[in-house]
DNA sequence: TATTTATAGGACCAAATTGGTTCCATATAG
DNA sequence: CTATATGGAACCAATTTGGTCCTATAAATA
């Protein structure tokens, strides 16, 4: 479906949830998994791979719990979805050579690649703390060239489900 | 995976193949399954799609087969996706209102629909045309604004080049 | 030191999705 | 009439995903 799965989606919200908090306290699993209404097992699997790739330091024993490894401005929406979901590639030959069975005769392998690299840039720009700041909306909207819209945005203008 | 289905890659590539004879002749499942090493009953089952979806026009009985609907030059990246995938959202709540079940509760909501918009900008300024012509690598680059690269280009750190 | 609270690291499972096939109906050229 | 094509749907196996559970280990504290 060309979407993030539930493991990014919810790991960057966790990521957001614990740079919100300005404190260095650590925060624990359950305590994040309530506040976000999100199954503990779940969050607690989320939150122990961020730890192993080095984006959460964690705290283990009484009083333990996850912190940011590093300044929300320094991490990147790029990393963190490259770190719980893989590359960011559109498709197979866009990862590296190799990785597609038809790579010699496909055709279209530069312009993915090349198109990857576009869509990698522009999530590289947008840090963790443009997510929690309201800065937020200034910084993509200066990528979207728009003006600010007050309501919600979508991107589906139908209502029909493609079947 | 954060990546394209099959389904969408070999739909583009199809379209892709078709874009690339200059002449309006429709070409047959069988035969574009041939020259891009596929299976044939998926090959058509995604040109069937691509034709029930309006991108495609077909022509049934003998001498039928498929043949683009728009020119190339109007038909973008990100309106292929759509149709073949699905609305370019990296989460639910991106997609529209009422999608996520967390969307009241979720903070990072906004941004993600303004992410989503970004990359849906960025792949509808590319075209079928820009697939298959030399000039994507132009256009391409210019969106990276770098400058262009002569040999192999991937996200991942690349051991080295085949062909 | 024993207990409590937390993460580390797994194995594990059900459900959904995906990639792919098959079959039959219908249209069209010759 | 027949060969060749698409239209449409059902179907299936394999993978992926979302989610749970269990044991081991580390730290704080009573």
């Amino acid at each position: 479906m060309f979407k993030l799965s539930k493991t990014t989606d919810y790991g960057i919200a966790l990521m957001a949830q614990l740079a919100s908090d300005p404190t260095d306290v650590p925060h624990n699993a359950r305590e994040l998994a309530q506040s976000s209404d999100l199954p503990v097992p779940m969050v607690s699997k989320i939150l122990k791979a961020l730890a192993k790739e080095g984006l959460l330091v964690s705290q283990r024993g009484s009083k333990g719990g996850y912190s940011l490894a590093s300044r929300p401005e320094e991490l990147t929406v790029s990393e963190m979805i490259r770190v719980l979901e893989g590359p960011v590639a559109l498709t197979d030959c866009a990862i590296g050579p190799f990785q597609c069975e038809h790579e010699t005769l496909c055709a279209v392998r530069k312009p993915w690649q090349l198109i990857s690299r576009v869509v990698e840039r522009a999530l590289a720009e947008i840090t963790l703390a443009d997510l929690v700041n309201d800065r937020s909306t200034h910084v993509l909207s200066d990528m979207l060239q728009i003006s600010r819209e007050p309501e919600d945005v979508s991107v589906a203008p139908s209502p029909e489900r493609n079947s």
